[in-house]
DNA sequence: GTATATTTTCAATATATACTGAAAGTTTAA
DNA sequence: TTAAACTTTCAGTATATATTGAAAATATAC
């Protein structure tokens, strides 16, 4: 396969799985794009590279760089704004990991909590049964947020190196 | 909080969580209120309870089930169908994560690997940055499968419990 | 200072996704 | 065997989500 039939699957992909886990298409398409690129492009070149609008592609843009994924840079004697991403993904994968936790497992967890505190019968079943349902899965979101928070702070070898040792 | 209430938010907050990842929020809301139910219920029930239609609750049912994470019962005497949830969490989660990685870590592979033979200059930038994105990509996406696999065969306490002696 | 390049905003619009409801299909108790 | 109970299907519709594009705001090279 050559380069630029490559670099479109590649794109297309990165959208799918994006889309499938519940970030928008073009969001995770840019991503791909910058991804993929050794120099860091203009609003102008991803408009045209992935046939998106200005307003379309300055707001992925600006979302990209709120998750911590893309950098802006500036060059002297030039008025345009330069993004480029951040390669490493180990690094990316983090940083994803971050704001999902942040976004998303956070605000449940303390839900989680207080739906614990529900008054009722514990002869009631339909008491019992909501009380541990809520009670498991509390520890269990519980047990994956101190996961992640592992792995915030672990160095890639931890991923890429320990897990499978162990469970080898 | 009494029980009413706390169906509620355990159900809104089952459903919005599964629609940020990709699971439609109707789908999350069924398998919630069935989670939280000590009797398996009856299409009518969920309906009504949920206050959607026959042909919703249909197919969410039915698409539950291919998750393997809700069963049909029947009961002698009676037409209906009748539905309940498996309640254990860790089998819950596991069949979640064995789903995903079926239907949506396991083709990306597969591209990902055929896009690491793409043709090219050693000495083209273009090439160089992509071939190395692709191939860490790939080599992350490959652990990944790898520890879910390890989780999957693994007994409850392999998350409970190994993970966090190690890392404390 | 200011003309203009560039970015940002957001109402209007388009697209994708989910849901309804009624008709067709299926099952089973009698 | 058949009629009623129940399940499934899917075209039409509604809702949610994403995108456009042009106008307004902003920044900066000269």
């Amino acid at each position: 396969m050559e380069l630029p039939e490559a670099k479109q699957k590649f794109i297309e992909a990165w959208g799918k799985l994006g889309s499938e886990w519940g970030i928008n298409r073009t969001m995770a398409q840019v991503h791909a794009l910058l991804l993929i690129s050794p120099e860091a492009l203009t609003t102008e070149q991803v408009m045209e590279q992935l046939q998106i609008s200005r307003g379309n592609a300055n707001m992925t843009l600006r979302d990209l760089i709120n998750w911590g994924l893309l950098e802006k840079e500036h060059r002297t004697g030039e008025r345009k704004e330069y993004f480029f991403a951040e390669k490493d993904v180990w690094t990316i994968a983090r940083q994803v990991a971050k704001e999902r936790k942040r976004r998303e497992l956070e605000p449940v967890l303390k839900l989680l909590t207080q739906l614990q505190e529900v008054q009722g019968d514990e002869k009631d079943p339909e008491y019992k049964t909501f009380k541990k349902s809520v009670t498991d899965i509390n520890k269990l979101a519980g047990n994956v947020d101190k996961t992640l928070e592992t792995m915030l702070k672990a160095e890639e070898n931890w991923f890429f190196g320990s897990i499978f040792k162990i469970f080898k």
